[in-house]
DNA sequence: CTCATGGTTCGGCCGGGACCGAAGCATTGG
DNA sequence: CCAATGCTTCGGTCCCGGCCGAACCATGAG
């Protein structure tokens, strides 16, 4: 008998994400962003009182927190940990049943650069996980990194400061379901993508989690990190 | 509308661990072995036919592999990964809802010693984490950590051979459910499961995931790797 | 105050799927 | 060849839970 309270506990959360309206709007703020509730709805495809039981249900279970502004209520993914079990079975079904697996998104645009909860993917983030892992700032190993010595020095140079960080860095991967390899996410993931965001270097496009590279960014991520000229070509 | 066929196939797969009895399953395997159709029948407490039609499913989604062996039919997890998303909702689970929070395993053994997939955890498995933390043998970020040049050879003296991994430590960290601290997992996590087996220190017991202690383990472990006496006295 | 908008609650409908009894295959042993 | 064991398939029941229409609160605007 192996402990059968946690393993109900497991079905419960996992019978939360297992309904398609859910898991869609789950995915949807894997964006980052809180979204407002009737965001959500037409997210999922369903109405405003199917989404609303929804909402109700992953609130009470704490997989989403919700914040009331006027009239709106936004809500977002309450922790980290939920979206690395997101990330988890994402993982898992992108390697599961090879007949119907999503050929990816069709959009170029969430290709070529897009935003994972709090970090960059796409071709963009693979980009710079490729650029510092060759540069020896990073070391990754499956699942996660560190950062070298020399890395920390080179990430403070660029203005990137990993606060407090001692000894911790903070670094995860996650596998990029477009592209099939992985990029930065953790602390560092965010940092980059904070960074990235202040320097107006890429733009959130709003009704999307495509991100918009802009000139200045072309030109900074090259000059900083170090990226091929050709990074935003397809595949590599 | 961010790509909604991966949230449906996301959907699929969290549907199918968020079944009790198939749950219940998934974690009796997690355990690391293959274990047999009428096993976990019992486990998840349905009956044979139940449990063989929630195992077809599992198996459909290449959650589970199987392998035929006389008249008996041996499951285990398909691959590391579906452990990997096990363990992520296991955390989400145990941070949850604080209401209702199974208390950890009541099973004193459990709580010692057990196997978590392929690795241990238990206070032996975040004791043995802990020590080689502290010997700066490995240094552990978020979810992962490195093994260092000293630690390679610590543990390569100690007769743990890291085959081929260069500068690749496949050392990642798995959150323990009863001390609520980190153990470790991975590559790195399965080899020292197997030289404590090896080396007779653990025995693997029938019928659940506790891990046996023997007297030579107590040694072994001790002057191995350098744990603290009174490692095994509950909580740190 | 009154209306419009965003969101939630209530009630009833309905389908998917979990469950078990019974029967049907395979494999091993006598 | 027959019996026992382990597992799967079939058929039928039943209930959980997703869905929407309608009505009900809350906030902000005129």
């Amino acid at each position: 008998m192996t402990n059968i309270a946690s393993a109900n506990a497991i079905a419960q959360v996992a019978a939360l994400i297992g309904d398609a309206a859910r898991a869609n709007m789950l995915a949807a703020l894997m964006g980052g962003q809180a979204l407002a509730a009737g965001e959500l709805a037409s997210h999922a495809r369903v109405s405003a009182q199917t989404a609303s039981g929804h909402l109700a249900r992953l609130l009470d279970a704490d997989l989403i927190a919700v914040e009331k502004q006027g009239r709106h209520r936004y809500y977002r993914l309450a922790s980290p940990q939920i979206a690395h079990a997101l990330e988890a079975l994402m993982a898992v079904a992108a390697a599961g049943p090879k007949r119907h697996r999503p050929p990816g998104p069709r959009d170029e645009a969430l290709r070529l650069a897009r935003t994972c909860y709090d970090h960059m993917a796409g071709r963009l983030g693979i980009a710079l996980a490729d650029a510092l892992t060759g540069g020896d700032h990073i070391v990754l190993a499956d699942g996660a990194g560190l950062i070298t010595e020399g890395g920390r020095a080179f990430l403070c140079d660029i203005g990137i400061d990993l606060a407090g960080a001692s000894n911790r860095p903070f670094c995860r991967t996650c596998l990029d379901w477009s592209e099939r390899r992985p990029h930065l996410a953790g602390h560092l993931g965010a940092a980059l993508l904070a960074h990235a965001l202040a320097r107006g270097w890429v733009r959130r496009t709003t009704g999307s989690r495509a991100l918009a590279i802009t000139p200045a960014g072309r030109r900074g991520f090259i000059d900083a990190f170090g990226l091929p000229q050709d990074w935003a070509s397809p595949s590599a």
